[in-house]
DNA sequence: CCCCAACCATTCGCATACGAACGACAAGCC
DNA sequence: GGCTTGTCGTTCGTATGCGAATGGTTGGGG
């Protein structure tokens, strides 16, 4: 019996997880497309307003991004007007980040979005299935 | 009452099927390291082994990749040899694909890594969450 | 038979994502 | 005080991922 025959891609969380997180993707933008900031760029600025300050890797750790990813993302939002970097003169390695006024306010904005993102993402799915994928997702770490 | 201090990213789908995503693709390159195929090469190669033969575009639907996106990996795939790319006489827009010799065992091989990969990443779950997670994610769409 | 709508594959541009290597710097240890 | 270890940010290379535009081709409707 060769082991091939029975494996079925539909059935691998691999699989699953990268369809679930496109679709995601696909509605957050689509959600705050007046804004046009993708979901990866909302986490960092929302995270930075809900922090104050955080140097740049800090930051990347806070949001599950490596710091080669972080740096770009750092970096458009920052050509964007919505994030300021300031120097530490106390350790010159260090990149110090805050939110703008201009950042703060796309902040409030696309809170309401990623609401909604949310609750769309989520439509196929009754209150009590959300919460338990939601604390499914969160224990598989 | 400012509306945004009560959001928590980490309560987000969006930022959980990301950070889910990310760890699994992490465990399976890890657990397929000598074969060297990323989630998604071995997405594209085992679905052509299963149907046999496809054509490039109803391949990557097979998958949930973009045309623009199943095009790399298909070229990446065929430059290792394996996935052979022939033509139908009878339509001249279409790329036949069929995986070779090499591209079978590749799939053969890198089934029981996924396996792994799969255990691996759902192991913080214990098996009736895992199956209630699976469904819950196949539901979302 | 011709034309047009649909489909195929490719390309460009942009945004994640991460390993690896790098130069700069800090902090602790002897 | 010098050295080693670790951290910080950057860069390069590679791989997804998708919108949009393009050129080639097919097939159906008039």
């Amino acid at each position: 019996m060769p082991p091939t025959d029975d494996f079925s891609l539909e059935g691998h969380v691999g699989f699953l997880l990268r369809k679930a997180h496109q679709r995601h993707v696909a509605i957050f933008v689509e959600a705050s497309a007046e804004i046009g900031l993708t979901p990866t760029q909302f986490a960092a600025l929302q995270k930075l307003a809900e922090v104050g300050t955080a140097t740049q890797n800090l930051l990347g750790r806070l949001v599950a991004m490596d710091p080669a990813t972080i740096q770009g993302v750092v970096r458009r939002l920052t050509e964007r007007g919505l994030i300021a970097r300031t120097h530490d003169p106390l350790d010159r390695r260090t990149a110090v980040l805050t939110p703008t006024e201009a950042g703060l306010a796309a902040v409030r904005t696309s809170v309401a979005c990623a609401r909604r993102a949310h609750e769309a993402a989520l439509s196929p799915l009754t209150p009590a299935e959300r919460a338990l994928l939601l604390s499914l997702l969160r224990k598989m770490g």
